[in-house]
DNA sequence: TCCCTACCTTA
DNA sequence: GTAAGGTAGGGAT
């Protein structure tokens, strides 16, 4: 045969694939784009792995088919293509022009038809085919120069003869015998009930063909399939007749016409620009990249202060290597190492720093030595502010966002970077100012990023020697257990394979399953707890669990972050890391030591103050969500409680249970705390259920008691749902918003859990928001008083410092003052502090 | 090497 | 029932 090959794409049946199967993915405007994402995809894989100089994709133009006019009853039953996918597919046309493929189409054709006459055509013209679809019945096109593509998430066929037989044990031929036995659901051909591929085929090979099935039907031996076919002779030969694709549609074939012709780059990027299609975007040349930028001039430190000149702003980006972009009073220059001059100018608070990520060019500047203040405008925290829902906020992701502008390449160069903060600026500034959040980002995130970029700088100090003994007992005791549980399991497996351990404990042991997770029954800790009573092994594996849990993820991997310089671990404080506003901790995470088992909490022992004369002073509000609560709800029951300073969770479990103080039982008092967390929570009878191990009617009982007893906590969290419904968003008290999309959906589940979000959201970021202001405050006292102090982590209701001991009073004094009192709440705020020489040894101060 | 799932730690 | 980050396994690449 000859060596040219045509590629031939069902397009119309990878658009409804891509649909179903990439649900809910559209554009900011609300055009869907799930189909065309997908079936570009596919198209580029195909593109790049084959490398086809001749493909044509064949649409379906369905109105009235032949088959329709045929066959009454064909395809009447198929619901018409769904109106979200229709509007996607003169886009996909567009797309696939775009890249110079031809668009095969024919009114009153199926693609499935299209694409088998002009197989057959291909063959008369010395072309092979390859047929790119997902569809059954194509494999009855399969021959020697024919073969079938189906890329597949998992595994990809390439259909030849052998692997045809192979799957069917019959030849490509007999796919229409099979489909009218078998039916196919994606072209709404009916099949015989109790029939599927293994009996359709072994039918098959037994008679040779269908024909010779129908004629001796009373030779199949299974009853129940000979009556069911005897019964149906008329509909199976109507399905035969409907899987047998039309290999003669007049159509015409000039392979030229198929030859795959030059992009069109610009209409590609139009396309993707418009589709929001980020990553392909990233895969296409630059738009403009031609066009020459104007250079940004290297220049000496004795020419900085020309540049300079009276600039009161400067836009900065950090070029990887210690130096810098820079942009100041419409100049733009770059400087290879800061000097003498501009660091002074980058070290004086009076000049305002504007960038993207503001604190990490500063902890970056300042290895180098280079001080940074007078953090003046971060477009990355800006973009937060304006939504914190977004999955990332590097440059590229909020000049996209913002601009419209995306640049392509790994590394934005960083000539263009500052061009675009300085775009960025702009825009951002008015649109802070028009959603009323300026104040937030210059009085509150701005202020708290250089508080945050010296917390990171001054670290935390670890008894490394605490780590290493822990490491060694529990190393001990692991080896130990290890042992046992592969005793009990009778064969040594890898116990940290959820995988492999659902088969030891539900397979080998026998063992009852309890929930299931995504892939099978769970083996999580209510699970193995609940089986702790039937057998040994489950309480071994609750053991090995924890012990691997905090040496691999605390014990093991905290002194790797010692940072070899200062012998310290630097926290990175994320500011843009939570919806809320939260910060958030990595590398390593210092919010979530363990403090709540005796064991885990002894790492704590390893966090300790930065020598001696030196204490660790952890500050902790005390019940602040539920301040808040009482604060924003106004609820008279609940401002009653605080101000009276009485114990919140004995409060509630005296007004939900409705007996004295002195009848309230542990147990009470308990459950009245977790109706309180629930509440915070975004409470449900089903949550509640749950948690307490009761009925939901019960748990409903104790909701409904709740309400009756501070009902305008109810009022507050309908009027928060209302408010999410009405404007889209919700507030935090300084006026912070979280955006919430789904809390008008549909789907009962997407559209309650925005209702919970809605209800959580302005408590958990109002309690942001008053600790991140006392920060500020407090890192200003601290320098005003000239205190050695370090306030070096905060843990969301938790501020720790590390102290020298001629500071305690005055530190501990500064500190609770500005925790209480930063902003004035209708309630009295508890703030309680404790000491120690390390985090876990500690006692009230 | 990258991505997803399962699990577990905190407030 | 809210909000995070980290580790390991395991499969796709």
């Amino acid at each position: 045969m000859g060596n040219k090959r045509l590629y031939l794409v069902d397009a119309t049946a990878f658009c409804y694939r891509a649909f179903y199967a990439l649900r809910g993915l559209s554009t900011s405007f609300g055009q869907p784009t799930n189909a065309i994402y997908g079936f570009v995809n596919i198209l580029q894989k195909i593109l790049k792995e084959e490398k086809p100089v001749y493909l044509g994709v064949c649409f379906d133009v369905s109105r009235a088919t032949f088959r329709q006019k045929k066959f009454n009853d064909y395809k009447i039953h198929r619901p018409p293509m769904p109106e979200d996918l229709v509007s996607q597919i003169p886009l996909i046309k567009e797309v696939v022009s775009a890249y110079g493929i031809a668009i095969v189409e024919k009114e009153g054709f199926e693609a499935d038809d299209l694409i088998a006459t002009l197989a057959e055509k291909a063959k008369a013209g010395g072309f092979s085919t390859l047929i790119v679809s997902s569809d059954k019945d194509i494999l009855q096109l399969v021959d020697d120069d024919t073969l079938v593509f189906s890329p597949h998430q998992e595994k990809d066929v390439l259909y030849d003869r052998k692997k045809v037989q192979e799957r069917f044990a019959l030849p490509p031929e007999s796919i229409p015998d099979i489909i009218a036995l078998m039916g196919d659901t994606a072209d709404n051909i009916p099949g015989v009930p109790g029939i599927g591929e293994k009996t359709a085929g072994s039918l098959l090979a037994q008679f040779g063909s269908l024909e010779n099935l129908l004629r001796n039907i009373d030779q199949i031996k299974q009853e129940k399939i000979r009556e069911a076919i005897a019964g149906r002779r008329e509909q199976i030969n109507l399905s035969r007749e409907l899987a047998v694709l039309d290999r003669r549609v007049e159509i015409g074939f000039s392979p030229e016409a198929l030859k795959i012709g030059r992009p069109n780059q610009r209409e590609l990027y139009r396309l993707f620009k418009y589709l929001e299609f980020k990553k392909l975007l990233q895969g296409l040349p630059e738009e403009g990249a031609s066009l020459p930028q104007p250079e940004a001039r290297e220049i000496s430190d004795k020419e900085f202060r020309q540049h300079l000149g009276a600039a009161q702003e400067l836009f900065l980006y950090g070029n990887g290597k210690g130096g810098l972009l820079i942009s100041a009073a419409g100049n733009f220059f770059s400087l290879a190492k800061p000097g003498r001059d501009a660091q002074e100018a980058l070290a004086d608070p009076r000049i305002g720093k504007i960038s993207h990520d503001l604190k990490k060019l500063k902890v970056e500047l300042a290895r180098d030595g280079v001080i940074l203040a007078g953090f003046h405008f971060d477009t990355m925290l800006a973009a937060y502010l304006l939504n914190p829902s977004k999955a990332a906020y590097g440059l590229r992701d909020v000049a996209w966002d913002y601009l419209g502008e995306l640049p392509g390449g790994k590394e934005i160069p960083p000539q263009k970077a500052v061009r675009l903060v300085v775009g960025l600026r702009e825009k951002l500034e008015s649109e802070l100012r028009e959603k009323s959040l300026f104040k937030l980002f210059s009085e509150l995130e701005m202020p708290l990023a250089q508080v945050l970029a010296e917390m990171e700088l001054d670290g935390i100090r670890l008894d490394l020697k605490v780590l290493e003994k822990l490491s060694l007992d529990i190393e001990g005791r692991l080896v130990k257990l290890i042992e046992k549980i592969y005793a009990l399991s009778g064969t040594q497996f890898n116990i940290n394979s959820p995988k492999q351990l659902r088969e030891i404990l539900f397979v080998r042991l026998k063992l009852p399953a309890g929930k299931r997770s995504k892939t099978g029954p769970s083996t999580d800790e209510e699970v193995l707890r609940a089986l702790s009573g039937r057998h040994e092994l489950p309480a071994l594996l609750l053991e090995y669990r924890q012990l691997t849990k905090l040496k691999n993820t605390y014990i093991d991997t905290l002194p790797a972050l010692v940072d070899s310089k200062t012998g310290r671990v630097h926290t990175s404080f994320n500011q843009c890391g939570t919806e809320t506003g939260r910060l958030s901790s990595s590398n390593p995470n210092l919010q979530n030591i363990p403090i709540k088992t005796d064991i885990g909490s002894n790492i704590r022992r390893a966090i300790v103050s930065s020598g001696p004369g030196q204490m660790l002073v952890s500050c902790d509000y005390s019940q602040i969500e539920l301040r808040i609560l009482a604060h924003l709800s106004g609820d008279l029951n609940l401002r009653r409680a605080f101000e009276e300073d009485k114990d919140i969770h004995r409060e509630t479990a005296v007004l939900i249970y409705g007996v004295p103080e002195r009848d309230i039982a542990p147990a009470m008092r308990d459950t009245a705390k977790r109706v309180n967390f629930g509440i915070v929570y975004g409470l449900t009878s089903f949550g509640l259920a749950r948690d307490l191990g009761i009925g939901l009617d019960e748990a409903q009982g104790f909701i409904d008691a709740y309400f009756t007893r501070y009902p305008r906590a109810r009022e507050y969290i309908e009027a928060q749902i209302e408010r999410a419904r009405r404007e889209g968003f919700v507030t935090t008290i300084l006026g912070r918003r979280r955006y919430l999309a789904e809390i008008n959906s549909k789907n009962q589940g997407i559209r309650q859990f925005a209702e919970r979000q809605a209800v959580n959201t302005p408590i958990q970021g109002s309690a942001a928001d008053l600790i991140k202001l006392a920060m500020i405050q407090i890192q200003e006292k601290i320098k005003a008083q000239k205190l050695k102090s370090k306030m070096i982590l905060q843990i969301h209701d938790e501020l720790v410092f590390d102290v020298p001991l001629k500071e305690m009073g005055e530190l501990c004094g500064l500190v609770k003052d500005r925790m209480e009192n930063v902003l004035k709440l209708d309630v009295p705020v508890r703030v309680s502090i404790k000491k120690g020489e390390n985090w876990l040894e500690m006692e009230p101060a």
